[in-house]
DNA sequence: TCATCTGGATGTACTATACAACCGTGAACG
DNA sequence: CGTTCACGGTTGTATAGTACATCCAGATGA
């Protein structure tokens, strides 16, 4: 055992170092996912296009619940959203059941849009894994949906 | 076979299917990366920290690395350099053998900052995989470090 | 009715970032 | 040699994304 006092978390060594390891890596895609979502799609920003995808699989959705969802400041998404209207992305009505709330919803555009971003990095994707097992990639994911499904 | 067109990259259904998973994954966890960090650790940001880390595991590198590494422009770098210097967190040090570069290093203080922020993101991480087995962990940290190691 | 809550917009400020222009060092080649 | 070009780094400038504070309008409940 590698326990060291009876509050402090421990955990093995290699445990410990595949854990840091984790981070590191996560980290680095991260910035990296963000610098490419920007050089293939400038218009589409990688939270712009998050956000357009949660409406369109919420079948519409409020600025507020995009702001709880990706733990932003409501004047953040009020200022992503206006830039997705201007750029004709999405169309927003004002809610009927509730006169403050608006419901957004990507317009015929935005959906088009999102079609290509997707498309466009699926094919990133599948370049950077290429002499992947299918084996491997699918263990991959596994483990990254187990991993976000803890949040 | 699953091929389409010569010009269309494709791939089997079930390849494209965890693909498509490991490019929603990934996005969420970029989504969510810079909240997260200033939640676990305000004084050092995740760039910062990874600076720190990269410059540790290396024993030492230059700007140009962390540039290169984090995918970041030269300029970017430097400013952090700059900001990581003035908080005492690392020293420079010109390069004996190419005197147009600098050996960055962690300082104590950077050192001892590091360990601390790396202790309140471990423990966030165990919460995380608390159930995972040491195996699992070690494999995701392999596939991630297979996957970044191809840019 | 009035106080309070909620969804959203706007003013302001800060940070991270990129790009471009620059400086000094090193290296290749005539 | 000297010249030219590549490389590492810094600084000026601009932009995007974000938060916080404030304000407004509609909703809600005592």
């Amino acid at each position: 055992m590698y326990y060291t006092t009876v509050n402090e978390k421990a955990a093995s060594p290699s445990r410990d170092d595949a854990l840091r390891s984790i981070q590191r890596e996560l980290t680095a895609f991260a910035r990296r996912a963000r610098s490419r979502a920007a050089e293939l799609h400038p218009e589409l920003s990688l939270v712009a296009f998050s956000m357009l995808d949660l409406m369109t699989e919420r079948g519409g959705c409020r600025g507020a619940d995009l702001a709880a969802y990706f733990m932003l400041d409501k004047s953040t998404v009020s200022r992503q959203v206006g830039a997705l209207e201007k750029l004709g992305y999405l169309v927003r009505e004002t809610d009927p059941e509730d006169h403050r709330g608006q419901i957004l919803r990507p317009s015929p555009a935005g959906l088009e849009a999102m079609r290509a971003a997707h498309e466009q990095r699926r094919i990133a994707f599948l370049d950077r894994l290429t002499d992947w097992d299918d084996a491997d990639i699918a263990q991959l994911a596994a483990y990254l949906e187990r991993y976000n499904s803890s949040f």
